[in-house]
DNA sequence: AGAGTAGGTGTACGATGTACACCACGTCAA
DNA sequence: TTGACGTGGTGTACATCGTACACCTACTCT
C-alpha cells in the first residue's frame, strides 16, 4: 500500500527513468520489474504506464537517458588517446572519435547492466543517432571519404559502443546454477594456458586483465589502421 | 495432455536442445518458453527439468550445441580471406584464424537470436574455450608472442563472435510499440546523412549495409595491424 | 458551473519458471 | 520370485511478471 507519504512530488517520465536507473545500479537488471520500480517510487505499478509505454519504451527510455547525459564534453578525465605503434602523437581529430567513444564506455563501467540493455534495443534513437553522428562527422571533417568513414564505422563495430566483451574475465563466482556444463580440464587449452601465464608474469598481482587498457589498446590499433588507408587513399574494391 | 504419441522415443539432452534451437529459429528467442519447448515435444513442462537443471542451463545448452556442432571444419562454403591493403596474399595462420571466425559468424546468419543469448551467457564452457583455443593457437603457432596474442584476442573483440553489432541497418519494421520517443529528423544528422547517400550511389540496389563485406573488410584490416605488429616486435609497454 | 484532462488506484488475467509429490517402468541383488 | 532402486514423465500449485480496464480525484479552462 503505497502510502502518499506526504504529497509525494508527481512522477514525471525523467523521474521514472532516472529511478529505474539507479534501481538497475544496485540491484540489477532483473530486479527492474515495474512493481519494483513502482515501489521504489511510493506509488502503484501501474501509475508508472501514464509515463511510459509499456516495459520495452522503460528500457529504451534508459539508454536514452544516459546516452543524452553524455551530451557534450561527457569525457572528462579518461585517459588520452595514444598511438600504438608509438610513431605519431595524436592528431586532433582522433580526440574527437575517442572523446565520444570514452564516454560511452564510461557508462559500461558505471552501470554493468547497460551492455545488456544495448543489445537488445532498436538503436535508432536521437540519442544513438547523435552519438554515431560525433563520430561520422570527426571522420569526415578529419578528410575521411564518405566511402572510408563508413567503413571505419563498421570496423570499429562494438567499439562505438564503448566495450568489448568481458569474455576473459568473468565475475567467475561459485557456480549458483545447477549447471549440467562439466567443468573443462585445463590442460586441454594449452594456447590459453600459455597467455594466461605470460600475462601473469606481466602483471603478476592482478586477478583479470586490464581491460581499460586493452580497451584502449584496442582502440588506438583500429584507428592506427583506419588512419593508414586514409592516408593510403584507399577506396572501396570493385 | 501431451498423449504419448504411440511410444514416443525417449528424451535426452541433446533432443531438447535441438527442439529448443528449431524453436528459437521459427518462433524466435521469446518462443522459446519451457511449457511451448514441452509442447513442442509433446511432453509436461516439468519433463525437461530431468535434462536441463533450468533455464539458464537450457539456454547455455543451446550455445554449447551450436558451438560444438561447428567443430572441426565447420567453416565451408564461406568467403576466403584477403587483406583489405592488397599487398600480399593470405598466408596459412589466416586461415587458421578466420576458419573458425567464419564459422561462428555463419550461426548468427542462420540463428539470429544466436547473439542475444551469447551476450547473456558466462562464457567459458568447453565449447567456447576450444574456439578460443583455436584462434590462442593459431596466433601462437605463427610466430605471435602470448602478449601479442593476448592483446590481439581482444583486438579483435566482438568478431570471435562473428557478428558485427547490426546498428546500420536494422530490420527498421513499423513500429508496433507504443514507444514514447519522438521520430528523430534527418537534417540533424548530416555526417550520417552524407555516408548514406555516398553508400547508395555506390550500391544503388541494395536496401541495407554489405554485411558480409563489411565484416570481412574489418577482420581483415585487424588482422593486418596485427600482422604488422608481430612484424615490428611489437610488445606491450611498461 | 460544467467539461475535460492528467495522474494515481485497484482489481484481475494470462503467462512464465519451477518446487514438490507422485508414479510407471526397467534393472539388478537377494 | 521378490523387492529395492534409479530413471524419466506427470499433475498440481505458487510466486512473479507485464498490463488491460474501469475507476476516482484534483486541477484547469471555458
Amino acid at each position: 500500500m503505497p502510502r502518499a507519504i506526504a504529497a509525494r512530488a508527481p512522477l514525471s517520465r525523467d523521474v521514472v527513468l532516472t529511478a529505474a536507473v539507479a534501481l538497475a545500479d544496485e540491484r540489477g537488471l532483473e530486479g527492474v520489474s515495474m512493481r519494483h520500480l513502482a515501489d521504489a517510487l511510493g506509488v502503484v505499478p501501474m501509475a508508472l504506464y501514464k509515463h511510459v509505454g509499456d516495459k520495452e519504451d522503460l528500457l529504451d527510455g534508459m539508454v536514452e537517458h544516459l546516452l543524452t547525459g553524455l551530451g557534450v564534453g561527457g569525457t572528462t578525465g579518461h585517459q588520452a588517446d595514444r598511438t600504438a605503434d608509438h610513431t605519431s602523437k595524436p592528431l586532433p581529430w582522433r580526440e574527437a572519435v575517442t572523446g565520444p567513444i570514452h564516454g560511452v564506455r564510461a557508462l559500461h563501467r558505471t552501470h554493468p547492466w547497460f551492455r545488456r540493455v544495448l543489445e537488445t534495443r532498436q538503436l535508432r534513437t536521437p540519442a544513438v543517432l547523435a552519438h554515431m553522428e560525433r563520430l561520422t562527422s570527426a571522420f569526415l571533417a578529419a578528410g575521411f571519404t564518405p566511402d572510408l568513414t563508413h567503413h571505419v564505422m563498421h570496423l570499429l563495430g562494438n567499439r562505438i559502443w564503448g566495450f568489448s566483451p568481458e569474455l576473459f574475465n568473468e565475475a567467475g563466482g561459485p557456480p549458483t546454477r545447477r549447471s549440467t556444463a562439466p567443468t573443462p580440464d585445463p590442460t586441454d587449452y594449452p594456447g590459453i594456458l600459455a597467455v594466461a601465464a605470460d600475462s601473469r608474469t606481466r602483471r603478476p598481482t592482478a586477478t583479470s586483465c586490464d581491460e581499460d587498457g586493452e580497451f584502449d589498446f584496442a582502440l588506438a590499433t583500429i584507428l592506427d589502421a583506419a588512419e593508414r588507408l586514409q592516408r593510403s587513399g584507399w577506396s572501396s574494391p570493385k
